[in-house]
RNA sequence: CGGGGAGUGGCGCAGCCUGGUUAGCGCGCCUGCCUUGGGAGCAGGAGGUCGUCGGUUCAAAUCCGAUCUCCCCGACCA
């Protein structure tokens, strides 16, 4: 097997890892350019995994309780401004309707750059008593934010995304709300996107407009950056104040509901490609994959007489058994040709069948993610191609979180951080007192922030601040990110 | 939003500095032959208002201005 890269027209990953991103997403036709600033098409290929990660998270949200709805994609200005630190939080970002027609709007609406305040809106009108208690709502949608720097998947003006509102008779109870949300997050992105994180609080600095607290799961890229892949904030009762969210408790006594917001967008593709992809091109967990397993027949001789009908049946067969096969059976190209264009395009499995194979009752087995070859028998094949795809799951899996623990450090020193980051990156954790001046001095010499405060905090050990060096009790989670 | 780079057939680029016949090259695409176990070979062919708008000039891909888009590096964010 040669080693030299076939797929010329992608930059290699170690040579410059934003410019193989781009070159693998546009040639493996995840998306493309639109010709609007920062907006991109999402191509099939790419739909794909979103209705995959929509059917697999979606029933996950369906099974805690929560249920679907719709909300209108524009909102009224003055319903924004209700909220003033949510307002400013955003407010940069907003893109207005001005005009209906020729005629100007008597007020600007928002295209909803996320939907607390319309939601909220509409809730006071729902919530009267506690038997209306807990709310359970989702929505799938697109949001815009008028974002100055965007890159295809990760930050682009629009984007598809989910977002849970839900409200409740406590505190305690939307806290657990949240914390449900958060472990939900990371059980799936975990499980499905074989991406592992870290999880935990952000700061007051980092965390939503408006919100009482974040929670986050965070994941480290394999240029050591890290992402954020998903929130969940307890708005505590800032938004049921602003917008009279009030409900009879059984005491008779009027109280404003808690709420929560919770979301996970289009950018988990961006993730999967930076996390698992390597100079090859993509790698996709079998659970989220476009296309688990591929087909190629070796076209030899007479291959449509011989090879073809026996690789149909075997694609009808893991058809029916319930994976997303394709036989490509193209004759224009040559099956070396398909090997690289399907890696590329990370395929999990991919299957060769020859004469010869034909002949034994076998075909060939290529995993995507470490290139191994093995021979199967055809007959019981579905079984041991399913066995075949688990594996891969727990193998992608495996290999980016001994990445991650490798990328993993704890300091003490604040020269040794720095130094991390100038040659690893990678997370890092380390103490630090809570003030918002040490975390904006290191963000500022530095350029990494806390990604979380890791919770629950587990042994409470205390040290020194990373950066004032005063006693600490806070272990925080540091990174460059993006 | 600052600083830097780029836009030329589908993709990657050359040409621009020093304006002047018909704008080249590789890959891809089409036709035919021959091939096919890791991106095959030969022959023929199609495809371009040089991002857009304006200016200078006898003449603009080339010079000047504006504008749009992309990429990279920084300040703000799923």
């Amino acid at each position: 097997m040669s080693e030299e890269r076939l797929v010329t027209q992608i930059t290699p990953k170690s040579e410059d890892f934003s410019r193989w991103y781009v070159d693998l997403i546009r040639r493996a036709e995840l998306a493309d350019y639109a010709p609007m600033k920062g907006m991109m098409v999402i191509r099939p290929y790419g739909y794909a995994i979103w209705e995959n990660i929509q059917r697999l998270l979606d029933k996950r949200i369906k099974d805690t309780g929560h249920i679907n709805a719709y909300f209108p994609l524009f909102i009224p200005e003055s319903f924004l401004r209700k909220e003033m630190e949510h307002l400013k939080g955003f407010a940069p970002e907003v893109a207005w309707v001005t005009h209906g027609g020729d005629d100007e709007l008597e007020e600007r609406l928002a295209v909803r750059p996320t939907s607390e305040a319309i939601i909220g809106y509409m809730y006071s009108k729902w919530i009267k008593s506690w038997r209306d208690l807990p709310v359970l709502i989702n929505q799938w949608a697109n949001v815009v934010r008028w974002e100055k720097v965007t890159r295809p998947f990760l930050r682009t003006t629009e984007f598809l995304w989910q977002e849970g509102h839900t409200a409740h008779a406590s505190f305690e109870e939307a806290q657990a709300e949240t914390l449900l949300i958060l472990e939900m997050y990371r059980e799936f992105v975990e499980t499905e996107l074989a991406i592992p994180v870290i999880y935990g609080q952000k700061t007051e600095r980092e965390k939503f407009a408006g919100a009482l607290a974040t929670y986050a799961i965070e994941a480290l890229m394999s240029d050591g950056k890290a992402l954020q892949m998903g929130t969940s904030h307890n708005l505590g009762q800032h938004f049921a104040r602003v917008f009279n969210i009030r409900f009879e408790d059984n005491n008779q006594d009027l109280q404003y509901a808690w709420q929560t917001s919770w979301g996970v967008s289009t950018r988990l593709i961006g993730a999967l490609v930076m996390a698992h992809g390597d100079d090859s091109g993509l790698v996709f967990p079998p659970q989220v994959a476009p296309i688990q397993v591929v087909i190629v027949p070796i076209s030899v001789g007479n291959w449509r007489e011989t090879v073809l009908p026996v690789a149909t049946e075997i694609k009808n067969n893991l058809k029916n058994a319930g994976l997303r096969v394709f036989l490509d059976d193209r004759a224009e190209y040559t099956p070396g040709w398909k090997f690289s264009e399907w890696e590329m395009r990370g395929v999990p499995l991919r299957l060769e069948i020859g004469p010869r194979d034909v002949k034994n009752n076998q075909v060939v087995a290529c995993r995507r993610e470490n290139q191994v070859k093995i021979t199967l028998e055809i007959t019981g094949l579905e079984t041991k191609v399913k066995e075949l795809l688990a594996e891969i799951q727990r193998a992608i899996f495996d290999k980016a979180l001994s990445f991650q623990k490798e990328n993993t450090y704890e300091v003490e020193d604040y020269k040794e951080f720095k130094s991390i980051l100038e040659e690893k990156r990678g997370f890092i954790k380390a103490f630090w007192c809570g003030s918002e001046e040490c975390e904006a001095k290191i963000k500022e010499e530095t350029m990494a922030t806390i990604r979380v405060i890791p919770h629950p905090q587990g042994e409470q050990k205390k040290g020194r601040c990373l950066y004032c060096q005063k006693p600490a009790s806070i272990a925080a989670v540091f990174a460059r990110s993006y």
